[in-house]
DNA sequence: TATAAAAGTTAGTCTAATCTAACTAATTAA
DNA sequence: TTAATTAGTTAGATTAGACTAACTTTTATA
């Protein structure tokens, strides 16, 4: 069985690693700075870790988890995405509070709990910020998409999730007035100092990189990311 | 914030002297095995809950719990039991799984998640077993009943608790057939070994103390515990 | 009421998870 | 290619919650 703080560790080398485009591996101090602990601790940690066969690491290399560590991280955050959704759908919590409590909920650790929790809630694919929830086996279907700062003047995307998931950064998104699956019109883009301007139901809104780098978005039209020619 | 094992310190101390009747104060020894730990452990901690003001206590004295120790640990059994309710409703656990997850979910703080699951829940007055939910303040109505043990020969009672909520002891309910709120006739007490014969749904059944003294009941006429006098 | 048994305490040890401070290795830039 | 910077390690300390073993106080009983 593994503890509250293992899991934590778990869980935050799948967000560094799976969840981070192109990297199977993170650094000491990147776990570090995530967990917000010293990195003399991760180092500790991770050398438990590696005794239980949950990452691999050898001194001044970098972390990776072994498939059970990976499983045992997904599995976390099958918990958390899925209480997730039982407070926002069942209980009537704003997305911007739902986080908090879940960071306790996830480390309740029957599997038949879950899964019941799963079936009451009809299998949702995605939980309150737009994030896929992996499967039963810990598998996760991560969609395509893009940030809204990776897109160009004159797109009308789809927001489809957001990437952080902190209390000041939702109701900022709440006051705007933005909804997943709301559509988002780039209107303009400063190149001198990134601020974008865009349209959401009519209404513009002068919007930061710090604002756009966490929004995830597709194009509104084919819903790809990436290989999109659509024009307007 | 409390932790975990104050949490659980505090609960063990309702169940002592609030839900014992007759009792205010316990001893460290009696405190230790409930929590299934030593003497000591017990010892240390009771200091720190005492310099924490939730107990009073001095040494080679008994133990007894302040009124924010009271209510701190009346908290944890709110919560415990409005988890109960939600797996066993909600969920489809049987009465059986539900006291062990419990005892995980319990500790998970939100006042503000507890309310919004007893709202979700309508509001219940009974656990699954039958023992009363505290309320938002942590008030109580321990409820007037007696065990299937003190029933006489005739008497025709109501079962409303189970006292034991062990898989084992809870299968063995189930195996019997017997629901919270059935009815049970007393047909023959023996003296010699204790044994009971009772009639549930017009079947037979020969008991041991072992089962009767964890069974609550009421008299199934005026529905009183003790001073009943109804005559059959 | 003396003494045995039960109840409670104390001192010292252990583990998990954290820290600080000082060190070493690897990487980057002049 | 050396020096500075960044990244990572080690040793030793701390805290919470548990333990054992030895001791003391209280209670019950002969």
């Amino acid at each position: 069985m593994l503890s509250f703080t293992e899991e934590n560790y778990l869980k935050a080398l799948v967000q560094l690693t799976i969840f981070e485009e192109g990297k199977d591996e993170v650094g000491v101090n990147k776990l570090a700075s995530c967990l917000e602990v010293k990195p003399a601790t991760v180092n500790d940690m991770v050398r438990k870790l590696k005794v239980k066969s949950l990452v691999s690491y050898e001194k001044y290399g970098k972390i990776s988890l072994t498939p059970i560590g990976r499983n045992s991280g997904m599995m976390v955050i099958r918990r958390h995405r899925l209480w997730e959704t039982f407070l926002y759908e069942k209980l009537d919590f704003s997305w911007d509070e739902v986080h908090e409590l879940a960071e306790e909920l996830e480390h309740i650790h029957s599997q038949k709990l879950i899964n019941r929790l799963d079936q009451f809630l009809g299998f949702p694919e995605f939980d309150p910020h737009g994030d896929a929830i992996p499967n039963v086996d810990g598998e996760i279907v991560i969609p395509f998409r893009k940030t809204l700062s990776e897109s160009g003047k004159g797109d009308i995307v789809k927001i489809v999730a957001v990437k952080d998931n902190s209390i000041a950064f939702l109701q900022y998104v709440d006051k705007i007035g933005l909804v997943i699956q709301d559509e988002i019109i780039i209107e303009e883009k400063e190149e001198f100092d990134s601020l974008i301007t865009i349209k959401i139901k009519g209404k513009q809104h002068v919007v930061s990189p710090r604002f756009t780098d966490n929004i995830f978005v597709v194009c509104a039209k084919c819903l790809k990311a990436n290989d999109c020619s659509c024009k307007y």
